[in-house]
DNA sequence: GTCTTCTGGAAAGCTTTACTTTCCACTACG
DNA sequence: CGTAGTGGAAAGTAAAGCTTTCCAGAAGAC
């Protein structure tokens, strides 16, 4: 297969391709000469992966690197997942890391609360901490019990990822697949949440509408099973 | 409080003030003649609001400048919540709008399964059969059946978040927080779930260490009431 | 009263990101 | 034999999100 092929079977430009490549985002094809490389169906794979990172998954072309890098070392996963989880952007700014300690103390009580193990150096200890400042400022305090039931379905979405994880039967490309549960599944749940959003504020409008805010409340989730 | 103050205040630099007095992301000050106009709190809590939609909350100006435009409209909390929603990006190029489309049959058995009233113009179904077509194309099917445990999760999810919004005094300032549940809670709970991926992965990890994959499983969460 | 600083408003400039285009010498292939 | 395709480098482009510069005029400090 050569770039051309390559360029139709995944619709990204030729030009785009070259762009990769020079960027590392794909590995280099097996050259037969100075005109002629051949590439295989793993960069037709890898180019899918690539445009659903950045044009799904909203990563910088150099977080994607940092991503493909990582799934193409040989790792157990958890060290997989570690070097994924490196590899994204949780932007925090130095100007504001003393407001964000503050925080850190709330984030260090959920974890302990929830019983999570997690690496001191976990970017995400200061990307929560950073947002909960936000929040704060914004005049909307969320505290540990707050973030209990939040951080409650955050644990059964890892059990229902890493469940998935398991389950796959091709270990050579694990570390792919753990990067797509991770980083793919992330946009699926965010419009989830938005689509259960608008039909749970549909349900308790309908509620305010038909009792006028007097009377007992009904169940709004009939034949639901909660 | 003149530009100067706003700008000390919010640690926001004069010129990008201008610049979002220029966009329209920021409403006007009240001018006391050609060279000076005074600006309030409202300002101030605007600025930050901006700050955090666009930094924390990864929205362009124009997607940020829409929300505040939903939120600055005196609507009921559906309504808002559907402006909000509408004035979010989803990005879904139309080159691939058919194979898109083969996806929205599964979309729709996931609302009827959920029993999920969603309108059919909401651009969240569109956002999620895209994100099924890409992870369909990368060797993962999400099936209903898959998906449906996620659904429920984020159904608790919106759950807690209405809760959050019924018990909100300020009637005026509803819409705003409403923005502030949907947007800024999202990145907070995308942390969350990688924070529990870590520990969920560092105890199935341990476990297959301590038996090396035989004998029967211990339950991975002691003491932990599930 | 004067000197310095700040102001509103407009325009131009800058930096980064993610490509796209152009160029060239070459070569596979019909 | 000609034409389309190729690798590789370099330059160009477009959008986003500010930042800088400019100006005339007004406020505040002394």
């Amino acid at each position: 297969m050569r770039i051309s092929d390559l360029s139709r079977l995944s619709g990204t430009p030729v030009g785009t391709i070259k762009y990769y490549l020079r960027e590392g985002l794909l590995p280099p094809g097996r050259p037969l000469g100075a005109t002629l490389t051949l590439y295989g169906e793993e960069h037709v794979q890898r180019l899918r992966l690539i445009r659903a990172l950045t044009s799904r998954g909203g990563l910088s072309i150099a977080a994607t690197r940092d991503v493909l890098a990582a799934i193409d070392q040989p790792l157990d996963p958890l060290a997989t997942l570690g070097v994924v989880h490196y590899a994204l952007p949780t932007p925090v700014d130095a100007a504001e890391a003393d407001a964000v300690d503050e925080q850190s103390l709330r984030v260090d009580e959920l974890l302990a609360a929830m019983g999570w193990e997690v690496s001191p150096e976990s970017p995400h200890r200061r990307a929560l901490a950073a947002s909960l400042m936000d929040l704060s400022r914004l005049g909307m305090e969320y505290g540990t019990e707050d973030l209990l039931p939040y951080a409650e379905l955050a644990a059964a979405a890892a059990r229902l990822d890493l469940d998935r994880l398991e389950n796959i039967e091709d270990r050579l490309r694990l570390a792919e697949h753990a990067a797509i549960v991770v980083l793919l599944l992330e946009p699926v749940l965010a419009v989830l949440r938005r689509l259960a959003q608008e039909d749970e504020s549909r349900r308790r409008t309908a509620w305010a509408r038909t009792t006028d805010g007097a009377g007992p409340r009904p169940d709004p989730h009939p034949a639901d099973g909660r």
